[in-house]
DNA sequence: GTCTATACCCGGATAGAC
DNA sequence: GTCTATCCGGGTATAGAC
């Protein structure tokens, strides 16, 4: 479990807004301006409680992080209530990914996007979040690299509308993750 | 084959001075000033040749495309003089758009990050583009998506330095890659 | 301690003169 | 085809009012 820094409360307010801003209007709207705006205060206050826009970002990022860890975590844990092997889990989990992607298109750009700025980031959150895609491809780390490349491919490419628009993504999720569920057989 | 349209010289030395502050400073370093500063000129004066700051950068993706595809349609001519398989294929072209990708990481960002401006591009340049992955998967077009998701994914994951300081991603690109290259068996 | 006003710098873009 | 002048919006530092 990972457990929130302590801080102000009205650092959780803007960082509550920033959230509202950017999955409304995207990263465009997302200035420190529309923030303070947004809150009834003028820009440079902001600056009282944050050090930077970065470092705004970087807190919006832990919890969208957090959130999306949770969900994948929900995931695991429904598995080892003992209905579903190893194969479905690698799918269920694709699908929660995909859906909460789908659901905050902007978060997961945020998150996904970019250098991590780990230095700014609770420690371990990082590894928390990839925890169950490990355990879904029972531990082999190199699989497990190659499922989460394949899962932020997928999921980013339909973001930005690269795929064709007649494309069947679940079809092309299912042949990835058939594919990358069980063990290699050459070499 | 892809021709290059018809364009002045002065649009052809714009792109090649925005090339190249892109490929050495990156992203930041590319703006229309200094752009102008490195053709002796005033920025205003850009505005002549191209529409807009994404104008110039629709040139330079157009021709960054060009050039990953040209690396891509060598590799599958290489393999149709017979010296490998189809799974080789894959492999081949796999080594091949990482390769591309380290070598000029801030054209591979333009191109493959956000929605591409298609309006603006050359028609068919993406599906040249494409054609020796579907190629290399046998004409599957479910199997190629999830192919270049993949290959995506572990590519802009690396540049953006998202995997852990040892991971050894020679082997999940051969984990992903030898996955990848077979038909599904099941279903 | 919290906010405001003001100001600076940078980047994209336009208008109009030469 | 290039210039100068100018506008707008964004991040952010500073000084000071309450």
């Amino acid at each position: 479990m990972i457990v929130a820094p302590e801080r102000s409360a009205r650092v959780g307010e803007i960082v509550e807004t920033a959230r509202e801003l950017l999955e409304r209007e995207g990263p465009e709207g997302l200035t420190m301006r529309r923030v303070a705006e947004a809150m009834g205060i003028r820009a440079p206050s902001l600056y009282k409680h944050v050090r930077s826009k970065d470092d705004l970002e970087a807190l919006l990022m832990a919890e969208a992080f957090g959130g999306m860890g949770a969900d994948l975590h929900a995931v695991m844990m429904d598995a080892r209530k003992g209905r579903s092997k190893k194969s479905t889990d690698l799918a269920e989990l694709g699908r929660a990914y995909r859906r909460w992607a789908l659901a905050h298109p902007h978060l997961y750009r945020l998150v996904t996007g970019g250098p991590l700025p780990r230095e700014r980031l609770p420690e371990g959150l990082e590894a928390w979040t990839a925890e169950p895609v490990v355990a879904a491809v029972g531990g082999d780390p190199d699989r497990a690299r190659a499922a989460w490349a394949f899962a932020h491919g997928m999921t980013i490419l339909e973001l930005d509308g690269r795929f064709p628009p007649g494309a069947d993504l679940d079809a092309a999720w299912a042949a990835g993750i058939a594919a990358l569920a069980e063990p290699g057989r050459r070499n």
